[in-house]
DNA sequence: ATTCTTGTTGCATC
DNA sequence: AGATGCAACAAGAA
């Protein structure tokens, strides 16, 4: 689930117990997957006595700044999430790092999957991997002309798979690239080739709209207004909250994918398209127009 | 029981 | 060399 919007609720969760101190640390260490190559007794020893001072998001990654100069990155997975627990409590499952607080308050990361991961850090500067993060998604540095090179770049991927490489679009998941494209009018499956200019500038424009937009408009329970293909994408017998038409779903750049093929006609213009179809773009253009309107 | 999942990475293959 | 595609990772839900 957790896609930048999410992460950005998740990072927000823990501020409740900014500036606490920090009584105890509990590790799971026996999953390595989740903490990798982090030493979890140095993470405990340098977090106990502590308090988080800020913290921050950029696309799908957090960083936590923790006096005594260290820094605790949490990337959240698949399904991972942050809770504040104001009770003293019980661990459960799949809680695999609980802060508890001077208030006894506790600060939990929960992932059920284990996709996860947490990185520790000790220094007076951020850690490198935070520093090499590409420009959010929101920022002036995130420019159509960033994005077009990008997509000239990789002109033989379908739009889908671009919108997921995070080098490039940072918090950009399965369902917020179906709502881009969605709102961009365009199908998935398009190669970034085949756009054409003003093509190109709605991709922009709906990935700005969808990433600010995102972060205002969900509620608690991560969710999205009914005006959104979000809200629909894995209904039974989900509809376009556009048109209505019946939306389409099929794996595509290996995620399952949902768009409105009303909205979001096969893209037949320029680039490979036209090289291979040159000959018969007389007759394709005469039989759009083949259907004689009955009603006529 | 089988197949699916809102992420990422490392490898194979052009 | 760089682009592209895909299996693998884990665990739970349908």
């Amino acid at each position: 689930m957790p896609e930048l919007a999410e992460v950005e609720h998740s990072r927000r969760t823990w501020n409740p117990g900014l500036l606490y101190r920090i009584r105890d640390v509990l590790t799971k260490r026996q999953t390595s997957r989740i903490y990798r190559d982090v030493d979890c007794d140095r993470l405990a020893e340098a977090l106990k006595g502590q308090q988080i001072l800020s913290s921050e998001a950029r696309g799908k990654q957090m960083l936590f700044t923790v006096s005594g100069g260290s820094w605790l990155g949490i990337h959240l997975g698949m399904r991972g999430e942050l809770r504040y627990e104001p009770e003293p409590f019980e661990p459960k499952k799949h809680d695999y790092l609980v802060l508890t607080l001077e208030n006894a308050a506790a600060l939990v990361f929960e992932d059920q999957r284990l996709f996860g991961r947490i990185r520790f850090h000790h220094g007076t500067t951020p850690p490198a991997w935070w520093a090499m993060l590409p420009p959010s998604l929101l920022s002036p540095e995130f420019t159509a002309s960033a994005m077009g090179a990008f997509l000239k770049r990789r002109a033989g991927s379908p739009l889908k798979g671009l919108l997921l490489m995070q080098e490039c679009f940072p918090g950009i998941g399965n369902w917020m690239a179906d709502e881009i494209l969605w709102r961009a009018r365009l199908d998935p499956a398009t190669r970034s080739r085949d756009l054409t200019p003003g093509q190109r500038a709605s991709l922009y424009r709906a990935v700005r709209w969808v990433c600010r937009t995102a972060v205002e408009v969900m509620d608690e329970d991560w969710q999205y207004p009914a005006s959104w293909l979000f809200t629909h994408r894995w209904e039974k017998g989900g509809a376009c909250p556009r048109c209505h038409t019946a939306l389409d779903r099929a794996p595509i750049a290996g995620r399952t994918t949902a768009w409105c093929p009303a909205c979001q006609p096969v893209q037949t213009t320029a680039g490979s398209a036209v090289q291979s179809a040159k000959a018969t773009l007389l007759p394709i253009q005469s039989l759009r127009r083949k259907p004689a309107d009955p009603v006529g």
